[in-house]
DNA sequence: CTTTGCACTAACAATGTTGTTAATCATAAT
DNA sequence: ATTATGATTAACAACATTGTTAGTGCAAAG
């Protein structure tokens, strides 16, 4: 024996090259990510890497997924919260998506680089998305309809106003080597750059909806 | 002889070399590239991708150079106009930016990924922008709080209402694959959904600007 | 004609990377 | 005690990938 083998659960190392594993898909991507360096990461012997796992591809997609379905679970569920006002609801959104968004920052940049460069990935993924939207959209849409009739909103469509509201919500973190170089390293203290952002955005799309 | 070696200008070879390796970095990333691959798009052997370029890294930072300096042109000029009423400059900017996102959908994401993995050419990347940013910025930050002080104006400031423009425009080409699927393929007549975005988005921030 | 310089080719070399396999070890069941 | 089972290891195999090199052909300069 080289390292101690003892104190190992019977699942350990199993969790801990899944850890491993995430922590460098999520940092280098499919093609940067290497098998070895997981193994290594995960203190086990390369060949444990195949032995629970088989491949890389067989991993990697278990990984996608797995952050797929939080995706879906943390951004589909909220809307769902009736008898809000509009614009409860959509404050309710922008906050819970800008905390998701603050505990997981590197998983934008993620799933739009790793769908890209594997359309058969993305059609699966889309998919899910053109099941779960629709439910989401849909209560969203009756708010600013009923709204809109009362005059107290403008009539837009739910579709393109979540659109509106990712692109403001998720941009800066997508491009945070960027924009945390010009703004001098404001997103270092996240809490209160996603405080910011909550304040802005959420007033952002309340002059958008405003008649 | 295999194929016909005839009709070959002196810089034909590096420049189809140059052409077909923009577009495998461009599509798989500088992990996901291969070398081999690039020459055989090129139609030539793959020892001269090694005697034009020498090495898979010095032909790729030429490019990612160059597309960085692609982006600092169309993107930095654009606001030195001056005597324009602030509508017209932030039209102005939206309009430019957004035609050249869309004669260049594939590039964001690309300067995205490629300087998120790789921190050194990010440092040179930002180094560039924190010398130009300023000059861009200055201007445009005058002009609002001219508006400002004529009651025209919210006072806001110039780098995050860029960083709001930047938000809006740019996302929707980020997640293109998410977004063309949730939207039956809104993005396929590229003319018509950058028409769009170009309206919404300047009415979405001179909103954000009014009083 | 010879020489020089350049583009080019084929073959090779070195290393990286994924995946497999046979043997070993520990442990629990029989 | 023996067996069976699953976890683990070391070694190997196959292939991919980047990079090198010696030599060939060709065209222009001397």
């Amino acid at each position: 024996m080289q390292t101690e083998t003892v104190n190992k659960l019977p699942q350990d190392t199993e969790a801990k090259i899944l850890q491993a594993a995430e922590r460098e898909f999520m940092a280098k991507g499919f093609a940067g990510a290497r098998t070895t360096s997981i193994a290594q990461a995960a203190g086990v012997t390369h060949a444990m890497f195949h032995y629970y796992f088989r491949t890389k591809e067989k991993l990697f997609d278990r990984i996608l997924t797995e952050k797929v379905t939080l995706i879906r679970d943390a951004l589909v569920t909220p809307v769902m919260d009736t008898e809000l006002s509009l614009e409860d609801i959509i404050r309710g959104i922008i906050d819970r998506h800008l905390d998701f968004i603050a505990a997981n920052p590197d998983l934008p940049r993620f799933i739009i680089t790793e769908l890209y460069n594997n359309p058969q990935r993305s059609a699966t993924f889309v998919e899910k998305l053109r099941i779960y939207a629709p439910l989401m959209l849909s209560g969203l849409q009756q708010k600013i309809d009923e709204a809109h009739a009362e005059g107290r909103c403008r009539k837009v469509d739910a579709g393109w106003l979540m659109l509106d509201i990712a692109s403001l919500n998720i941009f800066s973190y997508l491009a945070y080597p960027v924009i945390n170089g010009i703004f001098d390293n404001c997103m270092d203290d996240s809490d209160t750059f996603t405080a910011m952002r909550k304040r802005d955005n959420y007033d952002t799309i309340m002059r958008k909806l405003k008649p």
